[in-house]
DNA sequence: TCCTTAAGTTAACGCGCGTAAGTTTAGGGA
DNA sequence: TCCCTAAACTTACGCGCGTTAACTTAAGGA
């Protein structure tokens, strides 16, 4: 599949100061190639930029190297996924049963609809090329913080109603948490086919967060 | 780093009927290259075959391709996880709960000991490649199955003996019980600095297990 | 209108990759 | 002893990659 990209139009060049606006779509076509099914080795840079419609080293005005585009990515969708979870927890009401099961699930939704943007995500991209870039280990645990800030939230709010039996130590019971659903999340979008019942996430949740 | 392959022995040819074991050694030299640190995108053939002290086109003698080498290594890395988590079951004696702890601890100290390894055989090296090349879905979920079934016998013992609670899926929940164990294996073995109390695999596992 | 400068382009570099075709080395049966 | 052939080597090709350097275009205020 080569996609070609026969754009009649070669684009439109950026308004004079508009010229971030192609740091967007330069992150939005790294997507699309993961979304068209590549691994993180078909994000090229080279790729990217057709996918663009610019050339390639028109990306160095807007990126460092080839690692900081795919570290872009993560943190849009990382920030996606959390605006996601905030949208079903709001959306649950008051009752924090329904709220817990709402984020877990709006959580497994996410990673099945978009199942490499999940491998990027988690899939450590970083572990092998961080270490020659400017990026920090620090960095990566920053990012996540605001979705996991909210799944420990539900979780206290499961105690406080006594839907869930009371913990010795909520925060490392929501990290078990968070570390089930990813094991699931993870595992279905690697292998296409998951085996194991259909209500395994259900059972993960249930378990996890202690519920009565 | 270069790893100065400066073998003053080009290598002693094989043999007349021992060309097979070559085989193997490719295979190790897989396995080298990914403990040195490296991720998937790092063992390339022309990398495995100065890693084995052979010519890169030798190895097509016993590969057909650069992802059947990766396979292989799979193949040979799960049939080690297998071997280990016997071997833990064997020394824990007879108590059920004993045995539980010591399997999955042994896979958790296999993924912590051998991170790369880890994220190689679980971490979807084959979701992008498997298209192209003759690796069927049901040759890969195959794979594991020596290893899980072991998992889901112990949880049965501890069903069995009372240490658990009775389960309405005892596969289900073996399916759950191995999807915590792999969240937390993976996150480990692509973050370096996982956040999280200590005891969190302790955690993961009464829970899943619905251990009393 | 012209000129500055942001926003791109084209050209070229060196590298490592997978693969093809032909060549050498040495074990072991006749 | 000779020579066949398994086992591995050498050389070479073309490709896509990341990156750099130098050049071109056009927006928009003076």
């Amino acid at each position: 599949m080569v996609t070609a990209v026969t754009n009649s139009e070669p684009r439109r060049r950026n308004r004079r100061g508009e010229g971030g606006k192609l740091r967007e779509e330069i992150i939005a076509a790294a997507v699309a190639l993961l979304d068209e099914g590549g691994d993180a080795s078909s994000v090229t840079l080279r790729a990217v930029a057709r996918k663009a419609g610019i050339a390639a080293p028109s990306i160095y005005a807007h990126f460092a190297d080839q690692p900081s585009i795919m570290l872009a990515v993560v943190r849009r969708e990382l920030d996606a996924l959390a605006v996601v979870l905030r949208e079903a927890d709001e959306a649950a009401g008051s009752d924090a049963r329904e709220r817990l099961f709402a984020v877990c699930n709006a959580y497994l939704d996410f990673a099945r609809a978009h199942p490499q943007r999940y491998r990027i995500m988690f899939g450590g991209v970083w572990t092998a090329t961080a270490e020659d870039t400017s990026i920090t280990d620090a960095d990566l645990l920053s990012l996540g913080d605001s979705a996991f800030t909210l799944l420990a939230d539900v979780l206290g709010a499961c105690v406080e109603q006594g839907t869930a039996y009371p913990s010795d130590d909520l925060y490392g019971d929501a990290v078990a948490l968070w570390l089930g659903l990813h094991g699931l999340a993870h595992q279905r979008a690697v292998v296409r086919t998951m085996p194991g019942p259909a209500d395994v996430g259900d059972r993960l949740i249930r378990a996890l967060a202690h519920l009565k």
